[in-house]
DNA sequence: AACATTTGTTAGATCGATCTAACAAGGAGG
DNA sequence: CCTCCTTGTTAGATCGATCTAACAAATGTT
């Protein structure tokens, strides 16, 4: 948990070796125009010939400042999450952050200690994916620190935080609408937890697609499952065993769409054949599986981008109003 | 790129209002068992109070030590990596670890920028995927500076550091005997890079495995490309285009196989029954993957457990001799 | 020539913690 | 009663940098 480590180079080393003092070496090193050409080369030389490493953590310290963040996901197994973080990371470094991860795998407990320890480290903002039951207190210790946040993929409701994310509720309605428009008219839910706001959005694009198409939903046919391949394979379970069951899923991710199309194929079942399936997410893994899935893409490396971005600006800037980026599905027909 | 603080809560602050010294603050900060219980609650209610977040980089740079580690890699959105990542995080954070996270998208200069802000940011260790083309003095660097260096998947050639990577030599004849044995007498070796080691090393198996068959290997059957998807597509062409063409198609890795299959649809050939492919790796969607894939294990999951443990135990003895772990690779047929 | 301004450099305090060594207070032993 | 030990607490120095304000030297202005 914790390193002796044998002393570094210092700037004052540094500065008794080229013979100026302590401020002038540390100018030198922060690229002060105000040092004159001849001592920033004699400074640089003694630099090198010491084999000097900058303490950006004592520099952080003495100016009150911070060159890292914080990104807290759910999964970076799964590819959603892992192009998410790639968006991140990209844009932030881009601006000169070193990155912190940390994953939750969807446990309040684990968030609450990524959190406090990303705290204790001294990040200078943090973006997080927050787990389904995410409690008010949690966020709201980050924002009395005064700690740049931003919320990504799940919204916390009645919360002042800048946000980005899809809009879930539209990117169901379409799926749904692409299985009705295929003739299918009983349709299955699969997946997801009903305590998170995605969720809820899903499920309300669902309802809508069957409203406007004058069809009714049959409720047995929604099934929670965690939101893992795992997940997939045990949900779809009760969609085979179901006495009059649906010839469509409408699944809460892809990952969950994996799932079932292996559960279906142990069941003897043909996906894309004998049951039609849509995901949401596109994740890469869509395009090499089989039979090909389409889905709705969720744009998970955008939502990324857009995070850092959002926490960028409010880095610089802590008393600008709020933003909300919600990003518009697409359907990805692959048949 | 830096950003500016409220002022936080000090031990200073909780002292004072609990009627106590700095220092006393400090042992109970620290759970020390030298203080009484009354002063140890009556401090801890003052930080409750005062919403006191203890700073470790403040601790840290006092005490001359470190609770965050990096780990380089290549790709988070290539799943062999994330898997590794994943193994890497699992098992430093239940030491108390945090995680830097840098990817260098295999380019040298990226690989140095990352080190030295993992170094400057004072980092307890560093666990590297290193770049092909990584320098002696990159990790020497590292050395010099007295930095516990743990290697994954990729060897340097005559240093002597700690290192986690499987039997590329044998798991490549493993992939390749299975193919002979299934009738293939002209395999093709798509994608990787020549320089770096884990393409030496598989292409040796590639040799050893026709070598014990009695079979020769066509040069002009090693088709070198990008270690992506894209470099798989791209490079299967020339596989397409050869004047006398293989009957399987022995790959670098799984990203590579899966362009390959995408590339030969694209010309009209059904990959698994006109085309043998075996890919290397086992990532995840080779599960979902169509034709499924036979594909060898690399285990990068447990890659990354073990690199931190050697990262782990490096960082409580630096003296110690230094250990190289090879895992054995396993052959997953998927018919 | 006298004064103001700019330019480059620096000593000393400081960020928020820990470390060292010293110090009271209380009890045990002679 | 004095000494020795233990137990709990603390003042002052310190980690490696930056900040502040002050200071010579060089330059510009009248």
């Amino acid at each position: 948990m914790s390193t002796k480590k044998r002393h570094r180079v210092t700037l004052m080393q540094v500065a008794e070796h080229a013979g100026v003092s302590r401020a002038t070496a540390s100018l030198v090193a922060r690229k002060s125009p105000k040092i004159s050409k001849d001592t920033r080369e004699k400074v640089l030389a003694s630099m090198s010939e010491l084999g000097y490493v900058y303490d950006r953590v004592a520099a952080n310290l003495r100016s009150q400042t911070s060159t890292t963040i914080g990104i807290i996901i759910t999964d970076v197994a799964n590819t959603f999450y892992s192009e998410l973080l790639l968006g991140v990371h990209e844009e932030l470094e881009r601006h000169g952050y070193t990155v912190f991860l940390g994953t939750t795998f969807d446990s309040v407990d684990n968030q609450e200690r990524l959190i406090s320890t990303m705290l204790e480290h001294r990040v200078g903002g943090i973006i997080l994916c927050p787990v389904s039951s995410t409690s008010t207190e949690t966020v709201n210790r980050i924002k009395t620190l005064d700690i740049p946040l931003v919320l990504a993929v799940r919204e916390l409701p009645n919360l002042d935080f800048d946000y980005v994310g899809l809009d879930y509720t539209q990117g169901a309605q379409m799926g749904v609408e692409y299985l009705i428009k295929k003739g299918h008219k009983r349709i299955a839910f699969l997946g997801g937890r009903p305590q998170s706001s995605t969720w809820h959005q899903r499920i309300k694009g669902f309802y809508q697609a069957h409203e406007i198409a004058g069809l009714t939903v049959d409720p047995s046919l929604i099934i929670d499952s965690p939101p893992t391949r795992e997940g997939g394979t045990e949900g779809v379970k009760n969609i085979i065993q179901h006495p009059n069951p649906p010839t469509a899923i409408f699944c809460f991710s892809d990952l969950i769409a994996f799932g079932a199309i292996i559960g279906l194929r142990k069941a003897g079942i043909t996906p894309g054949e004998e049951m039609d399936i849509v995901g949401f997410d596109n994740v890469p893994e869509t395009e090499i599986s089989y039979p090909p899935l389409t889905t709705i893409s969720s744009f998970s490396k955008q939502t990324g981008m857009q995070a850092a971005k959002l926490l960028h600006e409010r880095i610089k800037d802590n008393q600008k109003e709020t933003q909300k980026i919600i990003l518009k599905p697409e359907i990805v027909i692959r048949d």
